[in-house]
DNA sequence: TTCAATACCTAGAACAACAAGGTATGATGG
DNA sequence: CCATCATACCTTGTTGTTCTAGGTATTGAA
């Protein structure tokens, strides 16, 4: 049985979470995906190609991502996108995000008698 | 020299950040610590004891947190509060998570290209 | 031709968070 | 009186993401 009694390890699949949303948006390469988060997010969050990768082929292998190959200007890229389940992942995903920042953001705020706001 | 090109760690530090801001409020003890971030997170957060003193005991030596034992009931606690240099890291830690996740938000908000303020 | 940018990739290290233990005391209930 | 639970502290070792730091190959510009 086992109940888990704390966080199945707490803040990470945060460059999952991002990928996917991206993709859903429109199909994507790796390398754009790395450019697009950092400037998306004016440099505040830089993911590696060393990350991006790994992470699609994750993805890919477990049914959420699916790919194809596409020569541009003579270079090859393998454009990906999210499948029916990728979406439901997403869903997941950004729920659980969601949750864990709205407590968060609870306990920083939040003074037992109040505070000064900030 | 070497500029840093990616996120150093990404999204660690959270348990700091949650442990730093009960301890501003008011002085804490380790096992009260743990219940208290669960309690106020509704169970959504659970860090367990095997994180919340490690943490304790590197803030200690970092001189962000200093500590007093007490027997209260016969039974003895190490209660810790926040030095100014533990005011100033939670001050630092606050504003990089504030800027991370409004980036995300950002992220899975927006579509790509122009969005509806929020 | 040399360099930068594009475009893909991976092996290994680092490190936070976690699991799972351990000690010791006080209170509770049979 | 004894078992058990809650309190209160602690540490060791594993796990798993992320990061570092490389690697290959092509195109286009200087």
């Amino acid at each position: 049985m086992s109940i888990r009694e704390t966080n199945p390890n707490f803040m990470n699949g945060v460059p999952e979470l991002l990928i996917l949303r991206l993709l859903q948006q429109q199909e994507m390469y790796g390398y754009e995906i790395v450019q697009a988060i950092r400037s998306r997010t004016a440099e505040a969050i830089a993911i590696g190609e060393g990350v991006v990768y790994p992470v699609l082929h994750g993805l890919e292998r477990d049914g959420a991502l699916k790919s194809r190959r596409k020569i541009v200007n003579g270079r090859s890229r393998i454009y990906y996108s999210v499948t029916r389940a990728g979406s439901r992942r997403l869903a997941e995903l950004s729920q659980s995000w969601i949750n864990l920042t709205a407590s968060i953001q609870k306990m920083l705020r939040g003074g037992q008698h109040a505070e000064a706001t900030l």
